[in-house]
DNA sequence: AGACTATGACGTAAACATACGACATATTAT
DNA sequence: ATAATATGTCGTATGTTTACGTCATAGTCT
């Protein structure tokens, strides 16, 4: 019965997750940083540029799209990826929220414990 | 051969996976909610709080603590967790500047993508 | 000392992730 | 039509994560 309790966990904390699981990756971090260097939405050149086989590197742009980071239009023979700004933004928004949440608190002096 | 390319990303890159998938599962994340909702906090009252078995949660607090985000300190039979303010801060930095990084850019009209 | 409690460590089964070669498909070029 | 090219899908070997029960340890209490 494992994996299976993750359903009683709020909407928000499994979203959360669900994005920072796209990015427990140093591979898809690389991938979001390239296509935001790049002004054009390069595709299969993306796999040239890390040192990943190319199968792998499809792999991992199959996940981020999965979880709607980038989006992959396909222009001809290949495949044109590029950020979803929008999600992108509005992920920002959530990590920013949470990260508030986590630094405003700091364990205060009227506490018992020495942290 | 599995598992060992990551190497070749950048120490960045790496980082910033290596706290992503320290929050890449909702019970981490609600654990890192609740520290910072309670001002005092010990590790069987956490457990308490999620729809896990408490050695699954102590689990979770180990991995959160490997990656230095929570702290523990013992206080005779009980342990104190709590949240690691300066890094969650620094952390928060590195991912704004991701974010940041990664909306600025869109995909122009110059490009031959339709995205 | 002996009972009690809070935790971590260990073992383990099932699920998932990673990496990649081989194959399939589809589009362009000749 | 045939060849070349760009990509995705499938299978698979190996490693990692998740979840939990059981045991060990170490601090309290009487």
């Amino acid at each position: 019965m494992t994996h299976a309790k993750i359903s009683h966990f709020t909407t928000d904390q499994q979203q959360l997750a669900r994005v920072a699981k796209a990015l427990a990756h140093p591979a898809r971090v690389a991938i979001i940083q390239l296509l935001a260097s790049k002004k054009t939405c390069i595709s299969g050149d993306i796999a040239a540029e890390l040192p990943l086989s190319r199968t792998t590197v499809s792999q991992h742009l199959q996940e981020l799209k999965s979880v709607g980071l980038i989006r992959g239009d396909i222009d001809g023979l290949t495949v044109c990826y590029c950020l979803n700004t929008e999600l992108l933004e509005q992920v920002h928004q959530q990590f920013t929220a949470f990260f508030v949440e986590a630094t405003s608190t700091t364990c205060g002096p009227e506490d018992a414990c020495a942290c």
